[in-house]
DNA sequence: GTCTATAATTCGATAGAC
DNA sequence: GTCTATCGAATTATAGAC
């Protein structure tokens, strides 16, 4: 029988600089394919053509397809520290900071990949709820009235996600159109009067 | 040989009693499976597991899963003639309008089949595009400046497709739980300033 | 008109040579 | 560390008996 010489025992893949090259394209192709195909029709085989690499080097490095999906997908919304700006230019700045962070180099690293899947999968669903909650919810509540911060912030929440849905995922062609200083002033009006209560709410 | 006799010609089924309410049952199972799960997540199987029928009747009356989610994922918006309302209460009207049609009997009727699938599905959201291009633009069109009828209805779209997605698809707590009146004010102060262009936009 | 059985793909994941 | 080859499960779709 053939002797067996194993040279590098079969472990996780350690960081060499070689390995995490791999690993990053991996998780570059992995971002974009979810951002653009969401997870359902994002296979495998499809981020490893992407990356350059072998298929199965994927399982190897993150366990599973659902594992991969899970590192790739957990944006940070960086939300602006709200006490720095004015009270009256919450609502602008809130739009400004997400149009900003949508389409700057972070660009598939944020919101609409998450977005895109959560549609259709309950656990990228379940992650999005959880976002909203950590994030959102106490910014939106430091602004306004507790009592009505559930709602403020439910509010802002619906406007928020029907834009990047429009405009990141849905591309109706009059919102991708729009040009931002006008997206920051109408919807930051809208942000503005939901975030601080000025609805009719109450 | 075995002669070979044929005494129902392979062809679509015909409209007998029997195949109406076959087809029906199929149509409705589609309908709750593609809204609750997306295009992707829904199979053939479990379509006709939920309609009490073989899998490959599916098939054999609709051709195959693309075209049965053609067929079952044509949503009507069913706008309202917004002339007979006064001009300052078509916000309002136009969410409310939306909620009853998105909760009532029609339910899983409606936009948040599409909208489950149109996030991954590149052929559904073109559909989804469509229909806010004839259904939506001429409505919000007429009243408000011709001239920013194009912006008025992008952000229109913006709000109300967020809403049905905070509310129907992601399942937000906050705005799932949020009342219908709340709603209806709250959400049709913003559809109202975008629709007539009350926005700062101009 | 309905079902059983299965063809034809395609997927995620694994084993093992190098 | 990477790849070839393949397994096993799941899918859509078809063929044919009844």
């Amino acid at each position: 029988m053939t002797e067996q010489r194993r040279t590098t025992p079969k472990t996780t893949p350690k960081t060499t600089p070689k390995s995490i090259r791999t690993r990053e394209a991996i998780e570059t192709a992995a971002r974009e394919l979810f951002s653009s195909n969401g997870f359902e029709r994002t296979t495998v085989r499809d981020i490893g053509a992407r990356a350059g690499i072998d298929p199965s080097m994927i399982i190897r490095y993150f366990g599973s397809k659902d594992a991969l999906f899970a590192r790739v997908a957990k944006p940070d919304l960086r939300l602006p520290d709200l006490n720095g700006v004015a009270l009256s230019g919450i609502g602008e700045a809130m739009v400004r900071h997400f149009l900003e962070q949508w389409e700057g180099d972070q660009a598939g690293r944020g919101l609409p990949v998450l977005l895109r899947s959560a549609a259709s999968n309950e656990e990228a669903a379940e992650r999005l709820r959880d976002i909203f909650r950590v994030q959102v919810f106490p910014a939106i509540a430091r602004v306004g009235p507790a009592e009505t911060a559930v709602v403020r912030a439910g509010l802002v929440a619906s406007q928020l996600l029907g834009l990047a849905l429009a405009r990141y995922v849905l591309r109706l062609p009059p919102v991708v159109a729009m040009p931002a200083d006008i997206i920051i002033r109408c919807i930051g009006e809208t942000i503005q009067r939901y975030a601080t209560g000025q609805s009719e709410s109450a």
